[in-house]
DNA sequence: CTTGACTCTATAGCCGCTATAGGCATTACG
DNA sequence: CGTAATGCCTATAGCGGCTATAGAGTCAAG
């Protein structure tokens, strides 16, 4: 007992601004202090930590993990529901993969159409400036509409907890 | 020529927003305004956005585009670099596929930890809370590091453009 | 003449953090 | 004892790619 913010962020493998931040949304309690003003966490926090972060880790969101923090403390109700939830999930995910298969597939015909080493009339650029259907799939091809395709261009470089 | 901003949206499936944001971001250029300060647009507009949609689709990010636009529009040195992107991209986008296997996979391992209909001791609770290694694949998975997983449960719905 | 559809600007919010600034507390070393 | 390196504190802003809201001007139809 009186574990400071720097070790359960090491305990947790999270950062500390995280855990603050969980604290600020009300995923974790206010946690005493002591007389330097240093929050002093318990084992309860580091396991309420853990589970954060696992639920992180499984794609849950915020808002679902309060809701599996609510239903953790306080299991009065079926769990039906985060059988649902994972159903859910796996259904998003899912969804997910097709998009990306399919997207791969068009980033794949796309560098076909430019062998490389050309210094003008680049392939590449001719085909997404095209106005015609897409060599890949035609005119009813998902990818002509705005689909729920993670931006993976702009995700951060994983950078392995240390 | 005097496409007024709702018609090029419509023309290009996106949001009148959108449009106006990817002018202050510079991907658009500047345009000419009716003498009711109103935004018109040439079909040399409509095809650039065209350009612009059809690269974000492909998973390329504001900065990737406006690499792509400049090139576009000036086209003075080779452009294995864009060949190089599109490479960098399928890379990308197999990594993300790989990781939401494997997600899947650790979720339906939750989903069989609860039967459903119980009361108390849900599985899936307790499965989330376990510090032990994870039932899919041991300590050594990757879900236990930070991994960029996409946050799959706070993608908006795709609400496909109308 | 009012209603409704369209346009304009400016600002704030979304998510889950991450970064920065500025300051206090503790500890190690000389 | 001084001082430098950590670690902790608060508060605020920024990331990406939009989306939402507020408040106001413009225009055509009924």
């Amino acid at each position: 007992m009186g574990i400071k913010i720097g070790k359960l962020a090491e305990m947790s493998g999270c950062q500390v601004v995280t855990i603050r931040y969980y604290e600020k949304e009300g995923l974790l309690p206010v946690p005493d202090r002591s007389q330097n003003n240093y929050r002093l966490y318990s084992e309860n926090d580091v396991e309420r930590l853990h589970f954060i972060r696992r639920c992180r880790m499984h794609g849950m969101n915020l808002a679902e993990i309060r809701q599996l923090l609510a239903f953790k403390d306080n299991p009065t109700v079926s769990c039906d529901w985060i059988n649902s939830l994972v159903e859910k999930h796996i259904a998003e995910v899912e969804r997910q993969i097709a998009a990306l298969r399919h997207l791969k597939s068009h980033l794949q015909a796309l560098l076909r159409q430019c062998p490389g080493g050309r210094h003008e009339g680049c392939g590449i650029i001719a085909t997404l400036t095209e106005c015609g259907d897409c060599p890949c799939c035609g005119s009813s091809c998902s990818l002509h509409k705005a689909e729920g395709t993670p931006a993976h261009g702009s995700s951060k470089s994983p950078e392995a907890a240390k």
